[in-house]
DNA sequence: CGGCTTTGACCTGCGC
DNA sequence: GCGCAGGTCAAAGCCG
């Protein structure tokens, strides 16, 4: 395991901006290219701080000229410095000659002033960005309203007609139903690839063809039509439990309740099995097409990704809404607590199960392990941590599915995406079987690490009074969906400030937050543009999802016997 | 009595 | 092939 070296302390003023001394408009050159420069804020309060201190400013005005001469090299001015890496702090230290200074200081000045030309520009093109953002947040949030009042009006009258026209139990059925094509959004924003991956592959047949037709697909849907196909037998059947049936039914005869955990066990379960599976049956089905293969193996990929929340706390376990059945415990090698195995029991084949152990270094830390993600209706309480782990095991599969190395590569966009909102909180393990991300919560606002809670906005939120933890993981989860998003612009650069996360988790302020985030640089049009379209079309995000995943769970399904 | 926890047995993959 | 470790099962017991 190891911990990305990505500062938090690049983050921007866009107030200073505002007043630019001749010094600063040097700066405007940094600021244009240097993105994740930690040393550029430093660079530009030492600039302003040290106005009098004329060999200071020397020391800067060179070393952001000679950031200019390397952009101006077609000019034959070659002052003999290597500048084709990154700026750093060596470049402070080269010599000048001296004798050009004026005429670069002119050359400068007149390069400045095209700068700032097209860094006005560009800031008027990011406040438009900016507007068309929060119109369109404003435009979606009152239709969501209408939505859902036209909702709560359908339902008044339905049910008010099946007081005459059915039973009680139906009219329950039809809420239920009515509250679910309510609320897929909600669902839908947790597990953009993940959780339709994940579902998708438990789906029958009829179901994945619902799913195809269009219609925004939602874990409740699919629930619903398992509800009211094949609940009737007591308890969820997934389709390749019908065909396991026969192969079963010596265990099943015995009393044992198992279809469920039994293609669980096989699908992930016991996670190791999966590729055996997928690719014995990629080979029977699929051997034409490659892609296949691989998708089989991101799914599993997928399967196997955990979400690890290291967390203080004195209770055994820490609370996340969801109903919990402990299954297991065994001494894991190396720890003198046991490690406790959860199952989530709030739907019968909900495939999450999650682990439970305290820190052996330090046993008020709790770390709680999820894997796989709900196929059921959450409470708002349990989404919180869903969506964390969801949006992480996503991001982890996005990552791992477009390049192994990527996903351990710390200059990784992926990386950058988890880290302007998590730093050094959040860690990708490498050495573990599966890929685990790690969301370290145990650095309180009282912790020994100050730097964390001065330059972490997470510890930043956590400090915020008022703030309820259970809030936490669902902006940690928001937070990595949007950035996942962002991961996804291969070749876009991501902002190295980090996300100001607010107080309130309500989808339209993270969106305010993320935005405003992206929106401070105007090299983010287009992903402003993309993360719109997926937060604004979510059924429509949902869908391509869903169809992006189409493949993974077909060939999922027909893996499956 | 149903649901949950406990706990030893069992299964599986992996490394040697 | 063997041992180890992680993960799961399932009978027994507990509890409300």
């Amino acid at each position: 395991m190891f911990r990305f070296p990505v500062s938090l302390g690049g983050s921007r003023d866009e107030a200073r901006h505002d007043q630019i001394t001749p010094l600063d408009e040097h700066r405007v050159v940094v600021d244009e290219v240097d993105f994740f420069s930690e040393k550029r804020d430093r660079v530009s309060r030492e600039d302003i701080n040290d106005d009098e201190d004329e060999e200071a400013n020397k020391v800067h005005v060179k070393m952001e000229n000679s950031r200019i001469e390397e952009s101006d090299r077609s000019r034959d001015v070659n002052i003999g410095l290597n500048l084709l890496t990154a700026n750093t702090g060596s470049d402070e230290s080269t010599v000048d000659d001296g004798l050009s200074m004026d005429m670069e200081d002119k050359r400068a000045k007149i390069e400045n002033a095209q700068l700032q030309e097209e860094l006005k520009k560009m800031k008027i093109e990011n406040q438009r960005l900016r507007d068309m953002l929060s119109q369109a947040t404003n435009n979606f949030n009152s239709l969501q309203m209408q939505l859902v009042a036209v909702m709560r009006q359908q339902e008044q009258r339905n049910s008010s007609q099946e007081h005459f026209l059915a039973t009680e139990g139906k009219a329950e059925g039809r809420k239920r139903q009515e509250l679910h094509t309510m609320v897929p959004r909600q669902f839908m924003d947790l597990g953009p690839s993940s959780g339709a991956t994940e579902h998708e592959a438990e789906v029958s047949s009829e179901e994945r063809t619902m799913i195809h037709s269009g219609s925004p697909p939602s874990l409740l849907e699919s629930s619903n039509l398992r509800e009211n196909g094949k609940r009737l037998l007591g308890r969820e059947e997934s389709p390749e439990e019908s065909d396991s049936n026969l192969r079963e039914n010596g265990k099943r005869l015995l009393g044992r309740e198992e279809s469920p955990e039994e293609s669980e066990s096989n699908a992930w379960g016991n996670p190791n099995k999966v590729p055996k599976h997928n690719s014995s049956s990629s080979n029977n089905n699929n051997n034409a097409n490659g892609n296949v293969i691989d998708q089989s193996a991101a799914e599993a990929t997928m399967r196997k990704a955990r979400v690890s929340v290291r967390a203080r706390s004195e209770a055994p376990m820490i609370s996340d809404g969801c109903q919990w059945r402990k299954y297991g415990q065994k001494m894991a090698k190396g720890n003198p607590c046991p490690r406790a195995y959860y199952r989530c029991t709030m739907a019968g084949a909900c495939p999450v199960r999650k682990q439970v152990q305290r820190c052996a270094e330090d046993r008020s830390i709790l770390i709680t392990t999820y894997e796989g993600n709900h196929n059921h209706p959450l409470p708002p309480a349990a989404m919180a941590m869903a969506s964390t782990t969801t949006a992480a095991a996503s991001m982890l599969l996005s990552g791992s599915m477009s390049s192994q190395d990527g996903l351990m590569n710390p200059t990784n966009l992926l990386a950058r995406a988890i880290l302007p909102c998590s730093s050094s909180m959040a860690t990708i393990s490498a050495s573990a079987p599966f890929p685990t991300i790690t969301l370290d919560l145990t650095n309180s606002p009282n912790g020994n690490n100050p730097n964390m809670t001065t330059n972490n906005p997470l510890m930043q939120f956590v400090q915020r009074p008022g703030f309820n933890p259970a809030v936490l993981p669902q902006v940690v989860g928001q937070a990595l969906y949007y950035n996942q998003q962002q991961s996804k612009f291969s070749g876009l650069q991501l902002p190295a400030q980090p996300l100001q996360i607010p107080a309130t988790s309500s989808v339209s302020e993270s969106v305010s937050a993320a935005s405003a985030a992206i929106a401070s640089d105007p090299n983010f049009a287009a992903a402003l543009a993309a993360a719109i379209t997926s937060i604004m079309n979510g059924s429509s995000h949902q869908n391509n999802n869903t169809n992006n995943n189409n493949n993974v769970a077909t060939s999922n399904g027909d893996n499956r016997q």
